[in-house]
DNA sequence: CGTGGGTTTGACACACTTCAAAAATAGTGG
DNA sequence: CCACTATTTTTGAAGTGTGTCAAACCCACG
């Protein structure tokens, strides 16, 4: 059976990205044990308060993380996509502080956490990389917070979609200039921290500026990457894709 | 020389909170290489782009970590105090995405991140607990999402009192009804996304409803407890303080 | 071809911002 | 312990980005 051939293979693509790992490491991330599961679109696998003994990974289709504050509304935490291993933070912490959906039809692969606990146990390098993922997932929060924070509504529309064209063109490369987003306004809108309208009204005049072109309403194409960065306040530093890069080049 | 009079005491207060450390453990820790250094008020640590290669501990005093924004704007992204271990994200990714900052005098503990990776190496239990205590950041982080993303001003002060006086007596037990908030009101707005114009009229109203008196500008008392965390939607669920005791009882 | 989710529009409301000045407080040195 | 200054808080008035509500439109899909 070739490495190509296990299902798990898109967790490589994406830990690869981190550090490096050797032969006998890929091959024992591939030989988890997991049961692969096709989900619907818009379907909750994790709510809130769960207690959670297994990790999701994305084999293909998309994600979100998302909680629920007290009046009802819904905030977006994160965008996921394939490669993603999802929920170890909900998994180790026992008790999860926030939910999980598809926003796309997925197939995903479920890791029970001890199985994964007992390969770190043996494997410090794995261990290692799978931390350093969720300090890069607490980078990208980190930035979150300040764009819903502290930027107005173009600039955090415009961010979001510099942020998934880069995560997009790290586990699945070629021009992702042009792609669909798989998410509605009012999606987009519970990411951003405002109203679908006024997400709408933001998305045409990005469009106007010449920023993006919107295709279909599912699809968009970046008309001026450099200028649609600079409208959103976008620095990928804090995205860490040249983490491996500048491992291997120091050290 | 006993635990109580190692300068790094502090710690294992906190890290107590997440996982059983044995004696050995603690012993370890309490003996990593560091230096103490005091610190002015409003002394950035670390700037945002930094090679960092250090760990701080926070012996005494209050820190923030922060971005700025395109346009200028600041945006905390959370508060620290007393026994926590910062910059271990920034330190393990490399290069800081955010900058670290001190909001009154404070005693900080530099600890070299190859003295804390060659421990963890060999102790494993302390390398989770690590883990873990970067976890719990990342909750936190999530949480700040929502409420910068989706609460009212009122709210989002409200739950960042709440959060203050928990921490708090998390690491220093006692009544921390009433506190001293080492915050200026414009420090208040940058970690709610406010304005500082606005958070002076959210706390008078907060004060007008008896959720909170306002002792002296740095020091407030909260009034009723219960009524403050309803007004700040908050579940202290999401700072995982329960951890070590669920662990205790169900392993 | 309905039909229901998603998008788009318009009119209006308001939470929060902006600007600017006054009042209070904290810090410093004599 | 008082004067002097800088910082922080408070207030007022006016502006605006974004929200709210509701209706119309547009498709994709069964």
């Amino acid at each position: 059976m070739t490495i190509a051939s296990h299902a798990l293979t898109p967790m490589l693509r994406k830990l690869r990205l981190w550090r490096h790992l050797t032969a006998r490491e890929e091959e024992a991330l591939l030989n988890l044990p997991h049961h692969v599961i096709s989900t619907d679109r818009l379907q909750t696998l994790v709510n809130d308060g769960d207690v959670v003994s297994h990790a999701w990974l994305i084999l293909s289709g998309f994600c979100v993380r998302f909680k629920i504050v007290g009046d009802g509304g819904r905030q977006i935490l994160s965008i996921h996509m394939m490669g993603d291993l999802l929920d170890l933070q909900n998994a180790i912490l026992g008790v999860a502080d926030h939910g999980i959906q598809t926003l796309t039809k997925c197939e995903m692969a479920r890791i029970p956490l001890a199985a994964i606990k007992t390969l770190t146990d043996v494997e410090p390098n794995i261990k290692d990389t799978l931390w350093f993922d969720t300090l890069v997932d607490g980078s990208i929060h980190r930035e979150w917070v300040a764009n819903v924070g502290r930027r107005s509504g173009k600039t955090r529309v415009a961010h979001l979609l510099c942020e998934f064209a880069l995560k997009l063109e790290a586990v699945h490369p070629g021009d992702q200039l042009k792609y669909e987003l798989p998410m509605t306004q009012e999606q987009l809108a519970d990411a951003t921290g405002l109203t679908s309208v006024h997400v709408n009204r933001v998305l045409q005049a990005l469009a106007a500026d010449g920023l993006i072109q919107r295709v279909t309403s599912k699809s968009i194409l970046i008309g001026d990457w450099k200028k649609l960065a600079t409208a959103g306040d976008f620095n990928r530093s804090y995205l860490h894709l040249d983490a491996a890069v500048r491992r291997a080049g120091t050290s």
